[in-house]
DNA sequence: TGAGCTTTAAACAGCG
DNA sequence: CCGCTGTTTAAAGCTC
């Protein structure tokens, strides 16, 4: 049984996350998407029963320096269309080449780093075929590399708001989220092991004497947020468990975090938007 | 159950 | 020639 509660982390991460955020969102503007910061209500309200069981863990040595690699990222449940919207709306002229629309899901999106190339065919047979995004020459004088610019027709942008929006708040509530394998959990994705450096060791609480014993692995994961001034994430294992840990006293087993890691990376898709 | 949407794969042409 | 870009078709899976 579990000691820790889901619930603070919707009014803690909501907090946090709407901290120096303020100002009301303009539906008109690209702080509409400021939506994807308000998890207040994304997040499970109640307390969730249990803990998830590591699978079948392997014992490990604690003199063991290194831990396993975490299992690679969950697909994100963003459409190609909600993705490719993202990227173009974060670029600061609105307009991308495909291959920075690559780029930028792959770094928003750790799946794709390690995801075969098929999904740069789709990303391109998108762009093709939805009426949602329009091909603009470059300008000649001043371009460097092959193909043309891609932007979002602002007819369409509404809608693909509405998917975003929907999609969202469909995988942070679909029960189904919490009963994935934890080996299947995106929290662990495979670029999150970093040493844990002395300034990370400051904001964790370490409230449970269980992890102080029985902490066999320890890996943090940056928060894509942090850069932003978020919250950053960090990651322990015990021999039974996994948590993450919040910056204070909010400890999250792994059916919660499967829900954080899906908002923090819309929050992380679309968090640059909001300094716009 | 079916229509529409999404994803995936593949072929192909044009361009640098 | 090669790799990237863009278009198109087809099929399978999923959602409503």
């Amino acid at each position: 049984e579990s000691p820790h509660s889901s619930s603070l982390l919707s009014h803690c991460a909501a907090s946090r996350c709407l901290e120096g955020r303020g100002g009301a969102p303009d539906q008109n503007d690209l702080t509409c998407l400021s939506w994807l910061h308000q998890r207040g209500d994304l997040l499970p309200l109640q307390p969730l029963a249990k803990v998830t069981p590591l699978p079948q863990q392997e014992p490990r040595s604690p003199a063991l320096p290194l831990p396993p690699p975490p299992p690679a990222s969950s697909k994100p449940p963003y459409s190609f269309s909600s993705l490719i919207f993202m990227a173009i709306e974060d670029s600061p002229r609105k307009r991308l080449p495909v291959k920075e629309i690559y780029d930028w899901i792959v770094n928003n999106f750790p799946y794709y780093r390690t995801a075969t190339g098929g999904w740069r065919n789709s990303v391109r047979h998108n762009l093709s075929l939805s009426k949602s995004f329009r091909r603009i020459q470059r300008d000649k004088s001043q371009s460097v590399g092959k193909g043309s610019l891609w932007c979002v027709c602002p007819e369409y942008r509404p809608g693909l708001l509405e998917v975003l929006r929907k999609t969202h708040s469909y995988h942070s509530t679909n029960s189904n989220l919490i009963n994935k394998p934890a080996a299947d959990n995106p929290t662990f994705s495979e670029n999150a092991p970093c040493p844990l450096t002395p300034d990370h060791e400051e904001l964790v609480t370490m409230e449970s004497t269980e992890y102080q014993q029985d902490e066999v692995g320890r890996d943090t994961e940056k928060d894509p947020l942090s850069d932003s001034g978020y919250i950053e994430l960090h990651y322990y294992q015990s021999d039974q468990y996994q948590y993450l840990v919040l910056p204070g006293d909010t400890e999250l087993d792994l059916e919660t975090v499967e829900i954080l890691q899906l908002d923090v990376e819309a929050q992380e898709a679309a968090g640059s938007l909001l300094d716009l």
